[in-house]
DNA sequence: TGTATCCGATACGCCAATGCATCCGATCTC
DNA sequence: GAGATCGGATGCATTGGCGTATCGGATACA
């Protein structure tokens, strides 16, 4: 048990996770050096060194902070629809809002989502997230369809991969064009006709 | 008009373009060294710098060969689709069939992408690429869809933008787990349903 | 067959990033 | 408030990838 300083460590940590984010989000992992995000979080090496072992390590801290978010959001965001958002157009609107400070997360998870997809280790990582994020997403459709007196005719969490699909891929277009395809846009046009083509009114 | 060898100089070229990709695949564009390229290619840097000014020229040429022939052949595929596949579940089938060297390609165009995204001038040429993308999906859809006694409710572009979405992000499921979600899969359980909702029977 | 030209190989210098080893200052506990 | 301990800064040696300049062998054409 450490009984020294315990109050500066995690600040530092936070400061060159944020500075991580930013500069990954600007440069990419491998063109962005240890020294770029030290800098931009006002430390230098040595601080990094002293909490990260590696840039890899890094990455990975940061991803999994990312996710821990991006889930206790989508379940909080579930268990709060209201009588507002009861209804089809509630949940497209739901679906397709989509914020600004995405576009970094956006450009850091899809790099690790390469990654994974060459290291088994980093698949799993991504993979258990991931199954946690459908789980959410289909708890929240099948809560909403059924308060809205519709049932699924699919199975729901190969439709959450769909939406998963469809978010991602239409992210890519809009990031590329931002001005061809706003973000949310994909969703918005036809997510409803999706959902009612995969529904049956209730037994 | 040089007069001199011309024979090499394309086969080299052709010879370090493959390897490229294949190294790509394997370790991204910024972990790969210009060396590895040239030793698996069979060759050393001189030839590389003899035929490409800098790694970035490489991936750029690499993307455009590949983009050329990717249009080509859905140009190929819509101008030869016949009776077999003129119902539904043919058109399915097509826009569901993954090749096994995709992967590499995936790999290799999603990394270009996230460049694109931070890069006007890739942003610009993959934009150009896409459009020519969706003009010979929306015609392929249009086409058939009309000998199949359909018409399209929605902009044919915005749902080649739709397909090309659920593509690319399934794809990047199927890869991190590729035994939970195979290429393809999310296209054959969905689009019949899709395109029935999308379309109406002929005025 | 000679020769002009091209293409790829070899060798060199350069620079940027890494990671460690060490030092100094700040913070907590008693 | 004094020592003990921790966190971060500094300096250094090493590495590896890059780009250029030059050389030698191969090829087309007369």
């Amino acid at each position: 048990m450490p009984k020294g300083v315990t109050k500066r460590r995690p600040l530092t940590r936070a400061a060159l996770l944020d500075a991580a984010l930013a500069t990954f989000a600007e440069s990419g992992f491998h063109a962005t050096s240890i020294e770029q995000i030290c800098e931009r979080a006002g430390y230098t090496r040595g601080a990094f060194y002293s909490n990260f072992s590696s840039k890899e390590e890094l990455f990975l801290a940061l991803f999994d902070a990312h996710s821990e978010r991006v889930i206790a959001r989508i379940a909080t965001l579930v268990d709060s629809i209201d009588a507002e958002h009861l209804t089809l157009q509630g949940l497209v609107d739901l679906l397709s809002d989509i914020e600004p400070a995405e576009r970094d997360w956006y450009l850091v998870t899809t790099e690790f989502t390469l990654h994974a997809i060459r290291d088994r280790q980093a698949a799993w990582v991504l993979a258990q997230h991931d199954a946690r994020l459908r789980a959410e997403l289909a708890r929240g459709l099948t809560d909403h369809l059924a308060r809205a007196g519709r049932t699924l005719t699919v199975d729901a969490d190969e439709l959450a991969r769909l939406l998963i699909a469809i978010r991602e891929g239409g992210l890519a277009q809009s990031y590329v064009e931002p001005d061809q395809l706003p973000p949310g846009q994909l969703e918005r046009r036809f997510l409803a006709p999706l959902l009612t083509a995969l529904t049956a009114p209730r037994p």
